[in-house]
Order: C-alpha cells, then sequence, then structure tokens
RNA sequence: UGCCUGAUGGUGUAAUGGUAGCACAGGCGACUUUGACUCGCCUAGUCAUGGUUCGAAUCCAUGUCGGGCAGCCA
C-alpha cells in the first residue's frame, strides 16, 4: 500500500501550524525549518514520535526540511551507541512519507565564521539526507562557535565566570518565591571574567570549581533568569569530540544557538520548556546576530496509557530484566514497535490523529490500536494458523486424501489473489472453536453441531474421543463434501465458519502473544511500577501455521485469520522453532 | 502560599462572538465463508459563579481543579 494512502486524508491543523502559516503569509521566512533534536541518551519511544511527526510534517507541508541533530551537550550520559538507533529509528517512521524533508550535513562540517554588521555570525548549510557523505547535525559541531559567541556575551558584560560551588550557587538562587542572591563573582572584569573562561577551556580547573553564567537577573520570578549556568567544566571524553573539550555548554545556551547556527524557524518542544522560553530568547537577543531569529513553541507530549515514556524508567524496565531489551515488542519504544510489526504508517496516523495542543493528558491506547488494525487490515494478507490446535478426524476422509482447496490472500484488495491450502482427514482447529458444553449464542462446533471450514466444507462433530484423563484427545466429524466451493450446496448457510490447518500441510512455530505491559492506565503515577507489571504481558505458545508461512519475512505482516495480525520476528531464532509475534489481536465483540 | 500553563462527552480533539462537530471507545441492528471489515442508528460534553453582548465554549472578573518550574540533566 502507499505511503500516500496512509496519511490522512486532510492535512491536520493546529495552533502551531497556524502560527507556521502565518509566518508564511507574513513572508518571514524563505524557507520554513524545523529540527527533531534528540539528545542521545536513549531509544526513540512513541512519544518521539509525536514530535518527529509534528516537526517533519510541518517540514512536509511547508516544503521545508527537517533537521535530525543530536543534542550532545553532556558527554557523562551520552553514548554512540544511541546515535545509530536514532537514525534508524527517525528514517524507519518518515519513511515513504517525509524521507525527502529529512535534512543532514555534509560529514565532518562545521558552521562558517562570519561577520557581519559588526556581529558574529555562524551558519551551517544542510544537505540531503541521502547524499553521499551526509550526517545528522550534532551540538557538538558547534561548540567553537558557542565559545565565540559566549566571548561576545563576555564582552559585552552579559556573562561571567563564577567561582561559587554547585552547593553555593544553589543556595544564591533562592527560591520560587524568595529572590535569590547576587553571586560575589558578579562584577568581575571583563578582562579577568576573559582570561578565567579562557583557562577554564584550557582545563586549569578541575570540575565544579567554576562555571560561566549570564548576567541577569537574581531577583527574578523566573527561575531560569537568576543568573543561569552556560558552562560548566566536565573533564570527560565526548562521544564526538573526544578529548578536545572540557568545558561543555549547558542545554539552555546550546540549543538556542544550535536552532539559531542551522536556520531553524520555528524550534518546538514539550510544555516543560515554557519556562525556558524567556532565556532562549535572551541569549539570542544579546548577541546580535545578524539573520532572523528562531523562535521557540511548545505543545503537549503525548502519554499514552498502560505504558511509560520516561527515558529513566525505560532504562529501569531494561535494567532491571523486567523486559527483554530496548527492541522488547511490550515496550513503547520505536524499536520494539517495529519488532512487533506496527507498520511506521499506523503509527504516523495516530500520532497526527490525536493532533497538538497545550493540554496535558493521557491518550487511550484505543486510538492507537484502532490505528494499527485500520492500517493492518488494508495492507496485510491472510493466513490460516492454530494457536491452541483441538484435533479434528474427518472420518469420510482416507488417510491419504487431499482435497484442494483456494484461501483468499487479502479480501480488502481489489483484486484478491489466492492461495492453495489442502483439507485433510487430519486437520487442527482452535480448541476455543470447539465446547462441549457451549455458553448461549455459541456458534462455533459443538456436540451434534455443524460449522464450516473457511474455504473447504461444512463438517458436524459425531464424536467427542477422550483419554483416561477426561482430557479432548480428538473430535471426528464428517465433511458435508457438497459444501465446497463449486459444489451443489455451496451455499447452504451455518452460523459458525472457522479457520484450520491441516496436520499434514503445516509446521509447528513458536508464537509469542503480548498483552500490555502494565495493569493500570497510569503506571508512572505508581510509586513502585514493578508493582503493577501485567504478569500475562507475554505468553508464548506453540502454533500450527500453514506452509505458505514457511518463508514469511520479519516485518511483513499476516493477519492470522479470526486471531489478529502476526509479523515473524526479526531476532535470529534461538531455538528450533521459528518465531511470530502478534502485533495485535482482532478487535472481538464476542464477549468470552 | 512566587512564576508559567491549562480545563469541551469515557478518551483524543474541532468550532478563532453566530446551529457544539469529528474520531475512538461503548450500546443496538444489518451484512458476513473472519463473532473481523463494512454499513445504519443510538448513548454521551463546554469546570463553577457572575458580567459584557441581540447572541459566549470563545471576551472580562472571581473561584475551583490539574500540569510544569528552584540540575553545573535535556
Amino acid at each position: 500500500m502507499s505511503a500516500e494512502a496512509s496519511t490522512p486524508a486532510s492535512e491536520p491543523s493546529d495552533f502551531i501550524r497556524d502560527i507556521v502559516a502565518a509566518d508564511v503569509v507574513a513572508g518571514r521566512h524563505a524557507k520554513i525549518v524545523t529540527r527533531f533534536p534528540p539528545e542521545p541518551n536513549g531509544y526513540l519511544h512513541i512519544g518521539h514520535a509525536k514530535s518527529i511527526c509534528l516537526n517533519f510534517g510541518i517540514a512536509r507541508e511547508q516544503n521545508g526540511q527537517c533537521n535530525l541533530r543530536f543534542d550532545d551537550t553532556n558527554p557523562a550520559k551520552e553514548e554512540a551507541e544511541y546515535v545509530d538507533s536514532i537514525i534508524t529509528d527517525v528514517r524507519w517512521l518518515i519513511s515513504g512519507w517525509a524521507d525527502h524533508c529529512l535534512a543532514f550535513k555534509p560529514r565532518g562540517a562545521r558552521p562558517l565564521r562570519k561577520s557581519q554588521d559588526g556581529g558574529l555570525d555562524y551558519h551551517i548549510a544542510p544537505t540531503t539526507a541521502d547524499s553521499a557523505g551526509a550526517e545528522p547535525f550534532f551540538a557538538s559541531d558547534y561548540f567553537e562557535a558557542l565559545f565565540d559567541f559566549a566571548i561576545v556575551l563576555i564582552k559585552a558584560g552579559k556573562a561571567y565566570v563564577c567561582d561559587l560551588s554547585p552547593k553555593e550557587t544553589d543556595e544564591y538562587r533562592g527560591a520560587p518565591d524568595q529572590p535569590g542572591r547576587e553571586s560575589p563573582w558578579r562584577n568581575r572584569s571583563v578582562e579577568e571574567n576573559l582570561d578565567l573562561f579562557q583557562r577554564m577551556r584550557a582545563g586549569e580547573f578541575p570540575d565544579g570549581a567554576r562555571s560561566l553564567r549570564a548576567r541577569i537577573d537574581m531577583s527574578a520570578p523566573n527561575v531560569w533568569l537568576r543568573d543561569p549556568l552556560l558552562y560548566r567544566i566536565r573533564h570527560v571524553p565526548h562521544h564526538q569530540t573526544g578529548n578536545a573539550w572540557c568545558i561543555y555548554p549547558l542545554y539552555d545556551y546550546a540549543h538556542c544557538l544550535s536552532d539559531y547556527i542551522e536556520g531553524i524557524t520555528h524550534s518546538l518542544c514539550t510544555l516543560e520548556f515554557v519556562d525556558h522560553r524567556a532565556l532562549y530568547d535572551w541569549i539570542l537577543e544579546n548577541l546580535n546576530l545578524p539573520r532572523t531569529l528562531p523562535h521557540q513553541y511548545e505543545f503537549a507530549k503525548l502519554v499514552p496509557g498502560y505504558t511509560l515514556v520516561s527515558k529513566r524508567k525505560l532504562h529501569q524496565l531494561v535494567s532491571e530484566k523486567i523486559v527483554e531489551g530496548w527492541d522488547d515488542p511490550r515496550l513503547p519504544t520505536l524499536s520494539a514497535l517495529r519488532r512487533r510489526g506496527i507498520p511506521a504508517s499506523a503509527l504516523r496516523r495516530f500520532v497526527i490523529g490525536v493532533g497538538v495542543t497545550r493540554f496535558n493528558s493521557v491518550t487511550d491506547i484505543a486510538l492507537f490500536e484502532h490505528a494499527v488494525r485500520d492500517e493492518l487490515n488494508g495492507s496485510s494478507e491472510r493466513r490460516f494458523a492454530v494457536l491452541k490446535p483441538i484435533r479434528i478426524i474427518l472420518t469420510n476422509l482416507s488417510e491419504g486424501e487431499s482435497i484442494p482447496c483456494e484461501a483468499v490472500n487479502n479480501p480488502q484488495s481489489e483484486n484478491p489473489t489466492r492461495r492453495p491450502v489442502a483439507l485433510t482427514r487430519e486437520v487442527f482447529i482452535e480448541a476455543d472453536d470447539f465446547a462441549e458444553v457451549p455458553p448461549p449464542k455459541y456458534f462455533r462446533l459443538k456436540p451434534g453441531g455443524e460449522v464450516r471450514l473457511k474455504y473447504a466444507c461444512i463438517i458436524k462433530l459425531d464424536e467427542i474421543v477422550k483419554d483416561d484423563t477426561g482430557a479432548v484427545r480428538e473430535l471426528r466429524c464428517t465433511a458435508d463434501l457438497t459444501t465446497r466451493v463449486g459444489g451443489p450446496n455451496a451455499d447452504r448457510k451455518v452460523k459458525g465458519t472457522i479457520h484450520w490447518v491441516s496436520s499434514r500441510e503445516s509446521f509447528d512455530a513458536e508464537v509469542r502473544l503480548y498483552d500490555r505491559l502494565f495493569t493500570v492506565p497510569e503506571p508512572a503515577r505508581e510509586e513502585d511500577f514493578s508493582a503493577v507489571v501485567n504478569p500475562r504481558s507475554l505468553e508464548v505458545a506453540t502454533a500450527k501455521l500453514e506452509f505458505s508461512l514457511r518463508d514469511a519475512v520479519a516485518g511483513v505482516p499476516y493477519q492470522f485469520e479470526r486471531l489478529g495480525y502476526f509479523t515473524r520476528d526479526s531476532h535470529p531464532a534461538s531455538g528450533r522453532l521459528s518465531v511470530f509475534n502478534r502485533t495485535i489481536t482482532l478487535k472481538d465483540t464476542w464477549a468470552k
């Protein structure tokens, strides 16, 4: 199915898109440039998907670009491993939809320095992500530029080197309802600040001994304006810059300038940064920058129910082995969702569908599940698989007999193709499709009752054979071959139609049936979320699959008829059997 | 109790002073060789109280409730 068909019919509209559209109409920007700026300290999850689709969606609608930038200003927490997974996840999510908007830079490129109108300027030009030698943007590529901008602030008397310890800095900051006190180092001379800052860079001081701070207002009601730190000393190697630096810029300083350097027009982030916006603007406005300044807009993050999206807690789930890794299909990480068989198009449809507002909420996962089912229903071929087999003997068929049947691959397609399946004397049906003592309105197989084996014929249950323990060993039935397709009684109606596989033309496979990881809608609110882990979030079964599934490719979705959507696991099977993951069940309105 | 921010059916949202609409979920029914899909119908909402106005979800005031902020994290 084409990617176009899977995107919402009408272009989404929200308060941010309205702002962007107004800016376009006003001619404020030659081109709309957004960015997705993850810190490489963990795996991307469904919450990031919303941000990715917002930023790339706007770029796409405005014929603009969206930069992938790593916000790697804290070497202590970041690892190269995460860089690769993030690139993979972003490319996967936007594939077939906004690939053309993804902007990288030439490998090794650094911002170009210009002095313009007496002001210092740095700018870096993008390149398309698929051009040779392209790589994502890294905030660490701007360390030299950021350092130079800091010098400008110092020279203007707008930044100073502070010798307060971290603890003292904290005390001096005051409280939300009490003004802070000015640092005793706040009024150092420009010359002394310049000297000290250079020596900080040169490595003369230990971690935490000094910092560079903006000189704003220690009594500001907004605590982020109380002389926030711009640089800290960290004698730690960086995954990109190695040992080149021992001072590292903080988020608030690096982010606004990274946006500026890249020519970002609209910097979109989540609501917890609202209070930082004043600082974002202050830094840019105090540098006398020649080009148009970017602006920050905030939106509510996506919090889906029955799962966790906090990085710290996701780390904990992995490290405490509550799940089996970052791509454990029960997790909301993009790699897990992909492994589970969720199409990128369904994820996009979901995150775009929930919209963009400034209202904090918990999104019902039914919204997600509907997007997934709807997407998969149109695109998945159908197959027969029996998860909990029970043996049927068709007593009027002989041992070696094989009755050819044709099964429709996808009834949703305009010109459905078919595949052969064989009806034999011994077949398996789902244990749930038989009831010795049927509940009311049960129209599957019951004593003396009839049911249709889909694409084959109607069978009648004659005899239940049990073993010594009383467990059902097999069901002996008669097949009415006149009800086959093309047969004289093909149109005979019975209420139940069930799936089946031939014992001879099927193989065993491990199926992993996933359920929500937590038993409560908001596990993040629990003091100990490990207490609300769903003990049945993973159920493993050995299923009987029709032969055609033997060469199923990981990532290609199949609907196992009447059961749900499955895909082959992308990890090499550790055991004898191949593994299939259940992406999601079919909707089931039959009350069990 | 400083600053910021928000509140529309069960959930996510739309309506930008002029008929409160959409999707999901739920219920009933039709169709069905998937108890799926599809189709039809139904249930259910503007946080509260005042005010402005011919007219208020929208503007104003007060209140209530919720979220965020005091890392040398992002």
